[in-house]
RNA sequence: GUGGGUGUAGCUCAGCUGGCAGAGCAUCGGGUUGUGGUCCCGAGGGUCGCGGGUUCGAACCCCGUCACUCACCCCA
């Protein structure tokens, strides 16, 4: 007890029984994605600090106080990454992409950084699984995009989940929202919180997602509140009704989450999001959103997108939660006695060419190999027993079958391929 | 960042008002040197998170610290 070192606060290490599900999981994603046409795209995990400030909001929380900020030798300001939609509108523009071609489908996966407390489902360095589509205003880019996210969800055997889903308009018409959201809580607005006070000045739609049971005892005595989709500008207000359409057309159950605002100001238009309630007080799994004015306002051309991005550790932990158990099971154990060990790693090499073997390493007894052998859940047990080997042959117990033969071992091979595979 | 709770064997946890650090599971070995997960016997494994303090004596009380955890905040 008591090693030197432990791994830093809000960071974890996943140990064998963790990265065979994360595997299994990354693995289904990369179907999901490939079958909706999608490519791959790998980021730097630092950037300039920047370009984190400048597309997140310099406002926002993630840029204020949660950003891992540093210099490095070279006195270049940079940050770890909290997200990475910033890094792919990035690279794209600077491999230019966009001249290449309109429409671009990337997805991405790896390790984010945000400088939070640690909680459960909540670390400093956690995993995001996300796509951008890049090119496309159309409401059908949002549709396809929402299906591929709860298809994502699908492919790791999490259903029943429902998106929520809310127009956020422009910046303009969010900026007009706020003010109909200040108007319609001025008669209470010194008895709310001091937490719901002080987002009444800076961030007023966050108001109404409130904690607060004094605040929303208070909202009981107003009408009822403005709905932002009531007052978006046409464009907005007809994507939005194609948006909902397109969802209905295509099958995908959602609901409309008026309160839903997202954390980073690039978000236009779209913006949805999805929850699971057994993980406690952290339960976004995912969200994402249309943002029209991003890559213009990282210097590009006026060009829109859509994207979302999936909290990984938190969905392993739902997928743990529910029972998910992803083992590779040794299929094949070899069983030597004093005179055949070295026989036995030889054999054991040339059936590992193709199939899941495991054998003593520690000249332990037979007895011992063969306890280890039951513990093991082998299906197969290839038996070096000294007077068959002197034979030129070798038992082979299957478990399945409870079934033993002698055989040669050149004809091991294929015994075991035509077993496994009847 | 704010406020609570918890740290004892690899894991789950006991440990009374301060008096020799324990169990179950897991691991390893054995049950006549050639056939299995059960069963029986045995063994190894601890800086009681870490550092101070009080005391004749601290896993236990006090202070600090680190980590985890719950809620808030924020969000994935």
């Amino acid at each position: 007890m008591a090693p030197k070192h432990q791994a830093p606060r809000g960071t974890r290490d996943l140990l064998p029984e963790d990265t065979a599900r994360w595997q299994w999981a990354e693995a289904r994603a990369r179907e999901v994605f490939s079958r909706y046409g999608y490519s791959e795209i790998r980021t730097p995990i630092f950037e300039d600090y920047e370009l984190f400030a400048r597309s997140s909001g310099e406002s926002s929380d993630v840029v204020q106080k949660e950003m891992y900020r540093f210099s490095d030798l070279g006195d270049r300001a940079l940050a770890l990454r909290p997200e990475n939609t910033a890094g792919v509108v990035r690279a794209y523009l600077e491999s230019g992409m966009g001249g290449r071609s309109r429409i671009h489908k990337l997805w991405y996966m790896g390790p984010m950084f945000r400088y939070g407390r640690p909680q459960k489902g909540r670390y400093r360095q956690f995993h995001q699984i996300g796509a951008e589509l890049i090119g496309s205003a159309a409401p059908g880019a949002d549709v396809e995009m929402i299906a591929l996210f709860v298809d994502l969800y699908r492919a790791w055997g999490i259903d029943g989940l429902t998106v929520a889903v809310n127009s956020v308009g422009t910046p303009a018409t969010r900026l007009a929202y706020g003010d109909l959201l200040r108007a319609w809580l001025a008669p209470v607005a010194t008895q709310l919180s001091a937490d719901s006070q002080a987002r009444l000045v800076t961030n007023p739609l966050r108001v109404l997602d409130t904690k607060s049971e004094v605040d929303l005892a208070l909202f009981q005595q107003l009408p009822a509140p403005p709905r932002m989709v009531d007052h978006l500008d046409a464009d907005s207000a007809d994507h939005w009704a194609a948006v909902c359409a397109g969802l209905d057309a295509v099958g995908v159950a959602y609901e409309v989450d008026h309160g839903l605002v997202r954390g980073l100001d690039y978000y236009t238009r779209t913006a949805f999001e999805v929850h699971d309630r057994t993980l406690g007080a952290q339960s976004a799994l995912g969200g994402g959103g249309r943002y029209d004015g991003l890559i213009e306002q990282l210097g590009g051309p006026p060009t829109p997108g859509v994207g979302f991005s999936i909290g990984q550790d938190r969905s392993m932990l739902v997928l743990q939660e529910r029972g998910l158990s992803v083992e590779n099971p040794t299929v094949v154990l070899v069983v030597a006695m004093d005179a055949t060990r070295t026989a036995a790693q030889t054999l054991a090499r040339e059936l590992r060419q193709e199939f899941a073997v495991e054998s003593d390493l520690e000249g332990r007894s037979f007895n011992a190999q063969m306890k280890a052998a039951g513990k093991s859940g082998a299906r197969f047990l290839v038996i070096l027993g000294e007077d068959e080997w002197q034979r030129g042959q070798v038992a082979i117990k299957d478990s399945k079958l409870g079934t033993q033969d002698v055989v040669a071992p050149s004809a091991l091979a294929a015994l075991l391929r035509s077993r496994i595979t009847a």
